[in-house]
DNA sequence: ACTTAAAGTTAAATATATTTTACATGAAGC
DNA sequence: GCTTCATGTAAAATATATTTAACTTTAAGT
């Protein structure tokens, strides 16, 4: 299908915050382990709900955690 | 499961763009016009791949068109 | 009254996101 | 060398998003 054509700063922004864990932040968001993996790698699009915990927990918008390149 | 809790302002943004009917919508999103309905009244929550592109299409941010309100 | 276009709804099928489980790798500490 | 912890990968199962198709309703125009 399409390439998937959205980055995101979750790693850097887990670092950034105490170095927090993959599995730490599955707990805050309400996912798990393998689901922040694949979101962090951009395996594929994750539901606007879970986007939007992950801003959260950053307490940054979704612009700023994710980046969409319009085609 | 957990009530939905992100809202849309969708519907005033197609009649603000000109009366933009779903149809049109839908078409230049690149999804059916049926996913816009399931959107546009909270259904469920899109991909943020899909909730770009709505909000690409009326040159606004995410957060302006989607309203998450955290638990 | 008739026609047309847009919106609304529903059910079944398909695609994709998420979970669960399990195992492998690399770095750090002891 | 051994253990522990975080990360990475993968396959099968489940949940959810999206499509397809069909039908209903409502409003507007003629």
């Amino acid at each position: 299908m399409s390439a998937l054509p959205i980055k995101n700063k979750i790693r850097e922004l887990r670092f950034f915050a105490e170095e927090m864990t993959q599995q730490e932040l599955a707990e805050l968001v309400g996912v798990t382990r393998q689901t922040i993996m694949a979101i962090e790698k951009s395996k594929y699009s994750p539901t606007l709900e879970v986007a939007f915990k992950i801003a959260e927990v950053f307490g940054q918008s979704i612009d700023e955690v994710f980046q969409y390149e319009s085609s």
